[in-house]
DNA sequence: TATGAATGAGTATTCATTCAT
DNA sequence: GATGAATGAATACTCATTCAT
């Protein structure tokens, strides 16, 4: 169902060994990332950090690169892994998509680092790669489409369905501003405020009141 | 009015010449910092592309950095010159919101390589020569506030006072999000449509009907 | 008993590589230290010459300084390991002093180029490092002292205990004198010759007679 | 009588200005060479502590090392002319060298930091610059030679006539060791104290008494 | 598998010197 | 005579990557 992720070679066969060290590189270069960004970081860095020699980090990729594109992966899972659980069967889309859009705040808040490292490191990807890491955050991104389908579906949300998926990227940003204004934003709000305040903006949007409205404004 | 900009220290005395080589370097630098990155392009690249030699670059900045300072402090400025102009004294703040946010929207378009520097690049100047870059953009989102306040003034705009900077940041970043998820926005739109689509969400914002439903929501 | 010396911190950990590699690092240096200066010396050239890369160079050394101080400390180290073995337990301290100077007075010959690179080159060292030199060049000279101050309790030199440190001074300076106007020295002396002639006057100094005189002279 | 010097080719004829700009630039010089070195001062460094542009400096010199010729000579200059006046015809060769010797030592006191430019910094002139350095500082010992020859005829002074030149560089370098040993010296000695006992020692050579002595070493 | 010594291409920055004005 | 903008060769130091052990 999920795209497939990037195969990155290596010079090791134990699949248990492969996923220790590379547990250990992402932890150390996540860290490193944040501290002093993918360039100023160093492999010796990494390496050390990780608990290995440079000659070992090597039997676990080809090159920096591939450590930044695990870093990448590494977070869109974890991104994922935490969202996906607010998302109960039984719940209405819009009784979902308020859960899910609360969590994906609180998830920003939570990975603030790590997704700056996505949006500011990402760009030094080779295009092959980036591809890849840009294909993660549209699955992300679809979950919410999911959740606003089946909202019309079930009648609880209203909105034209061509507009979905530019409702899923707005929420998805809004979310991510959390992270990237947040020079601007947290000294006026709390996370909670900003949650519900977007929370609102979002919820206006797909009522049918505002529907009407709509075709009025250009 | 405006926050002062950051001083960059010359050799050279001539405050003409000094623009003329700042232009050409900021051009320059630009056209290499889109096509390659902060990192990956080099100083002489940038005297080189400027047309003149190393020495000379290094006769009207200190580091690297100061060209990247440059280069984003040009660009704030292009994009304030871009977008002031629509608004006009006799226009309803509606009015005025609607043409800025077309405005904005366009620019970003227009201004797409520029605003991804930005975004991506800032957070390899130092500490204190970004905090001048982060002013500027929240200048310029204070554009959006004056607008809002204004139509609140006038009667042409329904919402909250407290809220006027989120959405003021809002639609920054709305604007924004063209450029930075232009890759999965621009498969499913034109600008035209994105920008017809968030103007409406934005109107719907703050519209009188919105204002009741916001307080039942959370 | 001796100052301890500067530790240069190294990326290398095996100790026989480093104590190998800065000996061939430090042949290098000397070779081209005397023939065109610290300054005008290129990294490259030391790394060169020593057999190895640039890179390999800096596994080694943190900074060109730290090559120079390695080669200052390398020189007071061979210096003392040539003067040391001349001074017998059972010989008189007037015995040794004569030994000790003629010993001295022939390693500067044998090590001018030496010589002169710490004179000439030591100030560019970092003031920190720097310390270190002078204390070495400090215990070097306390070798005179001792030898004088022996001389004094088994009598074989009559001088003021309170002159025992200017005296030391003054033999070195004599020795190195012997390298730093060598090119006013040579032409009208041998080596045989200044020595003699220098040892005479300091003996002069330490005999019973000279003693008298030394009152009436200011 | 005295060695001619190195003409340094101008650009400019008015002599007076060549004069008082060679002033500026030497006095400039001196206390950058002091405070840095003479690799680390910088010629637009030197032009703007002597008051005038980088293009001035080179209408009145070639090249940096120039410079660096200029201050040496001057130095010498300033050294001999505190030095000659201290000679009178009508005192013995014996008084005048007491005399110098006081001298000497006092302008080496004095001069302490353009000493040590002459003895750290010279080594950078061209080889034929250097000689020109080299035989004002063998003028300048050759004063000694003569005092001592006046105390030799005299009867004043008894030494044997081929020891005169050893013992007038061994007086010069007493001198400059004030300087360049003055980490040590400084810490044992006061000027007066330095004085004192070097000219003690210095006049033990040359009385009748020590002569039968020397005979009786080697 | 793990290590870490070796490599050398690459890069920001400096600075003596020139020359048109 | 004075100025100062322009030049570009030169240089210390870094760091991703390799490979022998």
């Amino acid at each position: 169902m999920t795209h497939p992720r990037k195969k990155i070679p290596t010079l090791v066969k134990d699949q248990r060994l492969i996923q220790k060290r590379r547990e250990q590189m992402i932890a150390a270069a996540v860290s490193l990332f944040t501290e002093k960004g993918f360039h100023k970081t160093t492999t010796r860095e990494i390496a050390s950090k990780a608990g290995f020699s440079i000659g070992t980090l090597y039997e676990y990729i080809q090159s920096k690169e591939d450590v930044l594109y695990l870093v990448c992966d590494a977070i869109h899972q974890e991104l994922e892994d935490r969202l996906l659980p607010v998302l109960k069967e039984q719940a209405t889309g819009r009784e979902s998509l308020v859960q899910a859009i609360r969590r994906l705040f609180e998830i920003m808040d939570h990975m603030q680092d790590q997704i700056l490292i996505i949006y500011q490191e990402a760009k030094s990807l080779p295009a092959d790669t980036l591809r890849y890491v840009l294909k993660r955050e549209e699955e992300i991104t679809s979950i919410f489409e999911q959740v606003l389908k089946k909202g019309i579906e079930d009648g609880s949300i209203a909105m034209d369905p061509k507009d979905v998926k530019l409702m899923a990227h707005n929420i998805m940003v809004l979310g991510e501003m959390w992270v990237f204004r947040r020079w601007a934003l947290a000294k006026n709000f709390t996370l909670e405020e900003y949650i519900d305040k977007q929370t609102a903006m979002i919820l206006n949007q797909i009522s049918y009141r505002a529907q009407a409205e709509e075709s009025q404004i250009s």
